[in-house]
DNA sequence: CTTCCACAGGAATAACAGGCAC
DNA sequence: GTGCCTGTTATTCCTGTGGAAG
């Protein structure tokens, strides 16, 4: 039944986006100098997980590259390149300039000079941007006037928190651009879309079983399209043509699973361990886990443990990484899975 | 009130691995 | 190969915090 399975990815850029239309005309207005030749200043994307950044940033900047001649862009996602030097290698790989830097024993002096001497106009994407380790690299892309910055993060405050007081109160001044959350309407719109491009023909999955999904989603789009997926894979295996209760039923938390997963797939062995540890205390005792419990069963379970201080700092990017929370401080600090409260 | 304890997290430093020049 | 860069991860040492015990 699957004619196009790529449009069911979630990172597939639709060639029409829905309900993003406040927001699109609000990006590309913002980004219209260009257009000009001139520089355009920079701005922020702010809302939840799943709610269209990413994709309207990537949409945005296709229809740009179309008008401006010239005009490059990179798109570099700052979680999987939070160190500075690997979001600065991104950057120059996005625009093709890597080919004499070499990985590893080229300093980062000499990547950020490769950026200063770039003299093509050019678009830079910081996705996730609040998960920058030194967010001081802003500060220097932002000084190079030949890069229009495109800054994208959950909360404004997480962006701004560690930022250098200069640079703050400079970007304090910038446009921002607030995403919501879909509501169940918007949502299985946009599920419907994408089943209608997937799946040859349009009976093959009802809207009432959309609305399951979209409602199950909670706002989120890249979960709703992924338990799509899930569904579909379901469907298609059995070689029907057509997306059944129990295809969707199976897949909605199918679909939350491999959302999670695929974020625990890319954590280091010892940050995978310690999440693990947290998961199995927390679905067992129902409660947060306290940290000399957390620490016992780490020298436990790991073959050859890594220090204690390094353990908390692992547990810090975990809760960066938002697969855990921590609550309390000194003496009452917990760990604990984060609320999947999709409310805010 | 003082002391102790369990814990957090900063700073300096070391160990390591990849890549380059020789 | 050796030596020398680099970024990354881990260790060691340290100071600070806040509740509990004395």
């Amino acid at each position: 039944m699957l004619q196009n399975a790529r449009v069911l990815r979630s990172e597939f850029v639709p060639t029409e986006l829905q309900h993003r239309d406040t927001e699109q005309t609000a990006l590309t207005e913002a980004l219209e100098p260009l257009t000009d030749g001139d520089r355009a200043d920079p701005i922020i994307l702010t809302g939840p997980t799943g709610v269209g950044k990413t994709t309207l940033a990537r949409f945005t900047l296709e229809r740009l590259e179309e008008a401006a001649l010239g005009l490059q862009t990179a798109v570099v996602n700052c979680w999987q390149n939070h160190s500075p030097y690997r979001t600065l290698f991104r950057i120059l790989d996005e625009l093709g300039r890597t080919v004499d830097v070499h990985r590893q024993s080229t300093p980062q002096d000499v990547l950020l000079e490769r950026l200063r001497e770039f003299d093509d106009d050019c678009v830079i994407v910081l996705d996730e941007a609040d998960q920058l380790e030194d967010k001081s690299i802003i500060y220097d892309l932002r000084r190079m006037p030949q890069f229009t910055l495109v800054l994208i993060a959950n909360r404004e405050q997480d962006l701004f928190a560690g930022l250098d007081s200069r640079l703050r109160s400079r970007l304090q001044g910038t446009q921002t651009v607030r995403f919501e959350p879909y509501g169940v309407d918007e949502l299985t719109a946009i599920l419907e879309a994408r089943a209608d491009a997937a799946f040859g023909h349009p009976e093959a999955v009802s809207t009432s079983l959309l609305q399951e999904i979209a409602d199950a989603a909670a706002g989120d789009a890249r979960v709703a399209i992924t338990m799509l997926r899930e569904a579909a894979k379901t469907a298609d295996r059995d070689d029907r043509n057509q997306l059944t209760r129990a295809d969707v039923d199976a897949a909605i938390p199918e679909g939350r699973q491999t959302v999670r997963d695929e974020t625990v797939e890319s954590l280091k062995p010892t940050q995978r361990t310690l999440y693990e540890i947290v998961e199995a205390y927390v679905d067992e005792h129902g409660e947060p886990m306290p940290p000399s419990a957390l620490y016992d069963a780490y020298e436990e379970a790991a073959d050859d443990p890594v220090g204690n201080r390094q353990v908390r700092r692992h547990l810090n990017k975990l809760e960066h990484y938002e697969l855990i929370a921590i609550r309390g401080s000194s003496r009452d600090r917990r760990y604990a899975l984060p609320d999947t409260d999709a409310s805010q």
